[in-house]
RNA sequence: GCCCUCCUAGCUCAAUUGGCAGAGCAGCUGACUCUUAAUCAGCGGGUUGUAGGUUCGAGUCCUACGGGGGGCACCA
């Protein structure tokens, strides 16, 4: 490993003397710092009351240019993000989360000493602006500047007016400069936080209500991944992070909460991609007397209402990577497809055809020695079926070798009670009619457990759960929907990074 | 983990075959009371991700390392 060395000038060394360029800028505006200061204001100022969003004053009328009328008294603070100067005038563009409006500062109109701190305003600064709204010549709606508040004073310069910040590692490490200088990442996490919100708000409607589970876990179920482990030192206790919410929710089942669901952060000990973060947000519903077709509703009913809260097109282009995207329409009702249907239409194979699934899958070249008929007829799916799938449609009736944790079908014991939901080869939601035989389910996991590789020894027996289930789980639907995919499909960003605030990125220097 | 690729000023980008590291924005000084990426004049800004190597000479070629991106693998 290197060491740290001297000349490395991008991390702050403090103490050391400032030594190149990035300093100079920095150093101009701590200078900067002091004159204001010395005007006896505080340039990290304070509470300020009453002000309107930007946006909201947008919205209001205001009187033409040049007009003897005064306009609407307005309040408004943000950050500068472009200055114009001439002479005895700033025209300046300040913006805060909800838009960018322009403010005129006049010398003659706001007096000499508010005149002697507007002159030392940078980009990026945080001030506030009374003035009244109008038009300039131009006839661009100006607020025009009657005082000044100095809020808070930017230490380092913003990115470049035009281009803004575009490189993606730095739009990711530093989310707070990306986000005040791109409108449209603000635009994609606000929309990211409707979404959660209409989730929130159709499920309490439908009488769910919302329960938080344990993150760290002795035994880190429901799912088959890695997790992350991690110590407590008081109890001296291995410990692991969930990798699934599904075991502690059907617990509260058990307990007699009916309707449950939680919107939380799951992790998973698995590589990074444009479809993967180590931690991510799953919302996990449970409904007592249920089945999986109630999930089919509810999941229709979510997705409606967060393309409604995001801009209410049914009808949409989704993002599929940098340079590619597809129409779909997501106007409801979905259609229903089972799992055989789809295998018969696409791939010409039933499930009972072992020697016409073993040629076909040899024909697309899959490796077909030693695996069993059920898990290459899975392969075709994937490969024959999915990229097939423009959607939404929902997938019905899984092969129960598929699914073990699923509830077989009453009289079709060959078929699991299972929807997935896929839009274009994305599976945007997983539900099953859930599994309460307690017997059964120990049976499974046990042979589950047999089966993992030795690498994946993290999966222990769940016996609480278990004997949860022998208290009697009422027989339910279980709905599990990636948020963090529904917002890329959602908001158009092929990039899981690009909806998640914070991704995971290796340490910086 | 593997393969490909990128890293140049605070930001966005140039730099011919290996031949003096450049521009715009931002910054600083000055002019300008209705600008729209304002304009005009002038000035400063760099260990080209890091460490080696080849070469008379490396931003450019080679090796290793760091970080990013894309793909593969992994991923009920």
């Amino acid at each position: 490993m290197n060491e740290p060395r001297p000349e490395s000038s991008h991390s702050e060394q403090p103490g050391e003397p400032a030594a190149a360029s990035a300093f100079d800028l920095e150093k101009v505006r701590e200078e900067k710092l002091g004159k204001i200061q010395a005007l006896g204001i505080d340039p990290w100022g304070t509470r300020f009351d009453d002000h309107q969003a930007v946006a909201q004053v947008r919205g209001l009328t205001a009187p033409p240019s040049g007009s003897a009328e005064a306009g609407p008294a307005v309040r408004i603070a943000g950050r500068i993000t472009l200055r114009r100067t001439q002479g005895k005038v700033h025209f300046l563009q300040v913006r805060d989360w909800t838009g960018q409006i322009q403010v005129f500062i006049g010398k003659n109109q706001v007096g000499d000493s508010p005149w002697e701190l507007a002159q030392l305003f940078d980009l990026g600064d945080l001030v506030g602006i009374d003035g009244t709204l109008g038009h300039t010549k131009t006839g661009e709606l100006t607020v025009f500047a009657t005082k000044l508040t100095f809020l808070s004073k930017s230490l380092l310069p913003p990115p470049e007016k035009w281009h803004g910040l575009t490189d993606v590692e730095t739009r990711s490490r530093q989310r707070y400069v990306d986000l005040f200088t791109n409108p449209e990442s603000m635009a994609t996490f606000l929309g990211r936080t409707r979404i959660l919100a209409a989730f929130r708000r159709i499920l309490g409607e439908r009488g769910f209500v919302e329960v938080e589970g344990p993150t760290m876990q002795a035994i880190a179920g429901g799912a088959a991944a890695r997790p992350f482990i991690t110590h407590h030192n008081a109890l001296d206790l291995e410990l692991y992070l969930r990798i699934a919410l599904e075991l502690h929710l059907k617990r509260l089942l058990v307990g007699g909460m009916e309707r449950v669901f939680e919107l939380g952060r799951v992790f998973r000990n698995e590589g990074i991609s444009r479809k993967h973060n180590p931690e991510f947000t799953m919302l996990e519903a449970y409904q007592a007397y249920g089945d999986y077709h109630a999930m089919m509703d509810l999941t229709e009913a979510l997705i409606c209402g967060a393309i409604n809260a995001v801009d209410g097109e049914y009808k949409r282009t989704i993002t599929l990577s940098a340079d590619a995207s597809v129409p779909v329409d997501f106007t409801p009702p979905w259609p229903r497809r089972s799992y055989a249907e789809l295998m018969l239409e696409y791939a010409r194979v039933s499930r009972s055809d072992e020697a016409g699934i073993r040629s076909k899958a040899a024909e697309l070249g899959l490796t077909v020695e030693g695996k069993e008929a059920v898990v290459l007829f899975g392969e075709l799916f994937e490969e024959l079926v999915e990229p097939k799938l423009e959607g939404p449609v929902f997938v019905i009736d899984y092969p129960a070798e598929l699914c073990p944790l699923t509830k077989r079908k009453a009289g079709a014991p060959e078929i699991a009670e299972r929807f997935e939901l896929f839009v274009h080869g994305m599976e945007l939601a997983n539900a099953y009619t859930e599994l309460n035989d307690p017997l059964l389910q120990e049976s499974l996991f046990r042979k589950q457990l047999q089966g993992q590789r030795e690498d994946d020894s993290m999966a222990k027996m769940d016996d609480d759960f278990i004997r949860a289930l022998k208290h009697a789980m009422p027989p339910a639907g279980g709905l599990g929907v990636g948020i963090d995919r529904l917002c890329m499909l959602l908001l158009n960003r092929p990039n899981i990074r690009d909806v998640i605030l914070f991704p995971l990125l290796r340490p910086e220097v």
